[in-house]
DNA sequence: TATAATAATGACTAATCGGTCAATTGTCAA
DNA sequence: TTGACAATTGACCGATTAGTCATTATTATA
């Protein structure tokens, strides 16, 4: 196992028993056996970690679910849907814990923010692409309040299984969260949450940045970063916020250089919505 | 306004934004205007400042809701209690999300830990016995489901409200609701949480409170409080606790002169569950 | 075996935290 | 105006944090 491997191991541990804050960087090196400065030769800083680990999970998480959904008939679908995700939970049980331990709002790293958010919206998409293939247009109404119930059951009854100690017959859960949502699906008829609702919450989620801020943010992000196509482009982006001259569709390929940067993520996004692209 | 109101008023805008445990002594007393040293002449600590803001708020949800729902007729319960609820949350948003925020889990007072257990079961036992009243012997099997279908529609349409900045029907909400959990009550079969796992989970919830608890509390209570109705109802409780001579009608009516004076509302609960009414 | 390259260490720094207390300011009766 | 008392202040303390780096240990190579 990497020294890496072994870092994220024991420190998912000890997130999912303290909480990520509260644990420092000095008992994750203790729990493992090394010292503070290995940690710091396998991780940039503390939030590289719980973005490695967030990033390695949720990845896992969802392709497999939507794997499982995407090759099971219609009539075994939900039941597939929650025995998975349940499952999943079970065996990652630490990582579930550290999940709704620290909900999006607890984290004061913007970008772990704008991750997680992210995730909890790709989690969303999956939910409601498979409410709209098993109950077509009879829940047209209905079916985003359809995904809500089922992210609120599937939530409560999650935090039920990780945090009582008591051994759950898993399979009956989700039979009888089937029946509930196939009971809700079919007999619901008051909409509360509607397109439009939906469409005007995903507005307010990108403020609008200014000129100087991402003027600031590309500074301090090029004095950080090594020499690389990456930082060539942060600054290449740099001259043209303070003097437009570049065609659009090169600022456009400068950014996507550095969309995969682990670093630059959230300044891409930043700039892209900026850019209007 | 005491100088103890107003840093729980403003400790509370903070802690809804960044969080508890994010949220240092020294910004507090900044927001407040006040120097650090006159924090600690209202709060013995940072811990009992939470403990209050906890304590102030909480017995005042749970004894309104409480109250709605004993003096509600079965047929606007349901819907009684959604919209109390929604309502109470929306009117003291910023407490509603730090507790959202606060999950049991996140804090590292041990004490802390054990009162939002208490809090929350409190809340579970309230939520129970309105769905044995509403239906009765027919969900015997399921009534332990439904009480935790209502807890996770309820908290994930909660964090809806809370945290979309988006203006909500809660009427419309609220009926939506209503209309979910009678179609759960009335057609769902399957049985997840038993009584036996109920059971196997509990703790002992709120004890039965003793006389003398009582008169300590009415004591203190009374000494802080001005000279009002409220005050003057709250020694005659006093001394009819000493030496019981009142009228029980007479007493009811005295909690109800207090019932909603919002540094009464735990003591009347307590009153009304000590004399059985 | 000798040497260069790499891996690992832990004492150290600067910043921040909750909490304290001697010193200062404000209040009011004499 | 004075002086006793109460209220308020903010510099300071010890503890803890994430992160650094000169030094040491290990490994690979010649």
């Amino acid at each position: 196992m990497s020294k890496k491997q072994l870092i994220m191991e024991k420190a998912l541990e000890l997130f999912a028993k303290q909480g990520f804050e509260a644990t420092s960087v000095q008992q994750i090196t203790d729990h493992c056996g090394i010292s503070k400065g290995a940690f710091y030769l396998s991780f940039k800083s503390k939030d590289e970690l719980i973005f490695s680990l967030i990033d390695y999970f949720m990845t896992q998480l969802i392709s497999d679910i939507d794997y499982k959904v995407k090759n099971t008939q219609n009539n075994e679908l939900l039941f597939t849907y929650f025995y998975t995700t349940f499952q999943t939970f079970s065996q990652h049980s630490d990582f579930a814990k550290v999940l709704m331990k620290e909900q999006a709002q607890t984290f004061h790293n913007q970008e772990l923010i704008e991750k997680m958010y992210m995730y909890d919206r790709l989690v969303d998409k999956a939910t409601l692409s498979m409410v709209e293939r098993l109950y077509g247009e009879e829940i047209i109404n209905t079916k985003y309040d359809l995904v809500y119930c089922i992210k609120g059951l599937m939530g409560n009854y999650s935090k039920l299984m990780l945090f009582s100690n008591v051994p759950l017959d898993l399979k009956l859960l989700s039979e009888s969260l089937v029946e509930k949502i196939n009971l809700l699906a079919e007999h619901a008829t008051i909409a509360f949450i509607s397109e439009d609702f939906i469409r005007s919450m995903e507005q307010p989620a990108l403020k609008e940045v200014t000129n100087e801020q991402l003027l600031e943010m590309l500074t301090q992000k090029i004095e950080e970063m090594e020499e690389s196509i990456e930082k060539e482009s942060l600054i290449l982006l740099k001259q043209h916020l303070l003097d437009p001259s570049l065609n659009l569709a090169i600022v456009k390929g400068l950014i996507e250089n550095i969309r995969n940067h682990p670093h630059c993520k959230w300044i891409s996004y930043l700039l892209l919505s900026y850019f209007n692209f």
